[in-house]
DNA sequence: CTTTAGAGGATTGTCGACAATGTTTTTGGT
DNA sequence: ACCAAAAACATTGTCGACAATCCTCTAAAG
């Protein structure tokens, strides 16, 4: 086993470079849902030749924020309520099952680290504010930690390569908005107790609750912002 | 949406075939669980360009069935009583869902062609003699079927395209012995009764069961066979 | 004799060009 | 003017060669 995670390890082809590049502009809607990809062109953007280009758009596949018809062509995802529907479906079952395995699994200095990291969020500026709290990429994410603690390879590739940047991407070009933020890092803080108090039942079922709450509310997003 | 799966689309270009080919491969032991994976090798037993073949391999990690180092090259997955552990943890809560979603999406036509499936199965021979009841693929298989039943597009994705190998690996490697089979089967009928009668938690923990059995089972074999 | 540094060989990553397939435009007919 | 077939175009899939990196075997020093 021992897969090294890829978001772990630094980037050293140049497929992983502009992998990660690419993987941004698309989260960050700078290439737009939807919107035709063309290898030539973003080889010629990257400059870098279409063989990388295209191990990297292999890659883009995989995480679903693209999708593929053999020769004719890639398209970045379109975001839908049936697709968000679908996602977070599967992320209430896994991420619910991360914690029960973190519950088990995660060694007492890891939940120390984690709950520093949820004291060092609410003192940080923007959290208060309430404006991104969401937007924490990688190490930073809570959710990431957890996953991690599960200790299972297969459940942490699944969550935190295929299925973090398209959650991403929901977050990301939907918008988190108000009170939700705040009510957010306190499911949090209960999540940690149910995890530090080895409750993997408990922690089960506050996740599953804290993934459904947060998918209401980007749906509630999406259907002002038009199917 | 509607993503058009791999294992349904006959394979078009020769990077699909060769694919095929080497998952088999892989899957029935013919290249060696451990063994190295050579580029210039395989290109030269599969009579085609690197090029192709390396996007094979991409996918085949994508399934879990080699790992690749960059730089390094790529070795078949080793099968271990930790892995085996894993991704049956993984299999119970995701193929437990399925079920779930079953009961509620497939169409009552789908049904009836399930258990008409199962009575065919059933009448076989090899059935009967308890031979390799397991070792079905694809279209034939239940858990596929049931999977497709879901409806939930990232879920099919995950265990057909990306775990289902590796079961597959697991199960024809480590070979499938006697009353475990016909008990098998009569777990297949409980559970389409349950999706029959739309109980969704029901077939849920019957799934959910019947993996759990099935990983004893295997497990066994793995522990005689030596770790 | 063990250990370490270096040269050699082999393998992977990348490149530019060609072939095969899909898409669009043009042209001819009704 | 509208539709259909065909040709021109663009894009993807594949190929062989080159560059960069890693592994191994050898040789020299401690």
């Amino acid at each position: 086993m021992a897969i090294i995670h890829p978001s772990l390890r630094p980037a050293i082809t140049a497929s992983d470079r502009v992998l990660l590049e690419i993987q941004r502009a698309i989260v960050e809607g700078e290439i737009a849902a939807g919107s035709k990809i063309s290898e030539p062109e973003l080889a010629k953007r990257f400059d870098l030749s279409r063989a990388p280009l295209r191990e990297a758009l292999a890659r883009l596949e995989r995480c679903h924020l693209i999708e593929r018809i053999p020769n004719a062509g890639a398209r970045v995802v379109k975001l839908s309520t049936q697709g968000l529907l679908s996602l977070y479906q599967l992320r209430e079952t896994l991420e619910g099952l991360a914690c029960r395995l973190a519950a088990e699994h995660m060694a007492d200095g890891e939940i120390a680290e984690l709950r520093q990291l949820l004291d060092q969020h609410l003192s940080t500026q923007r959290v208060r504010e309430g404006e991104s709290y969401y937007q924490e990429a990688g190490d930073l994410d809570f959710h990431y930690r957890v996953i991690l603690g599960s200790k299972n390879d297969y459940l942490i590739n699944i969550l935190c390569d295929e299925l973090y940047y398209l959650v991403r991407m929901y977050r990301v070009q939907l918008g988190m908005n108000g009170p939700r933020v705040s009510r957010a890092f306190d499911e949090h803080k209960a999540i940690l107790n149910a995890i530090a108090n080895r409750d993997g039942e408990l922690a089960d079922l506050l996740m599953r609750r804290h993934i459904a709450a947060s998918r209401r509310n980007i749906e509630k997003q999406l259907e002002q912002t038009g199917t």
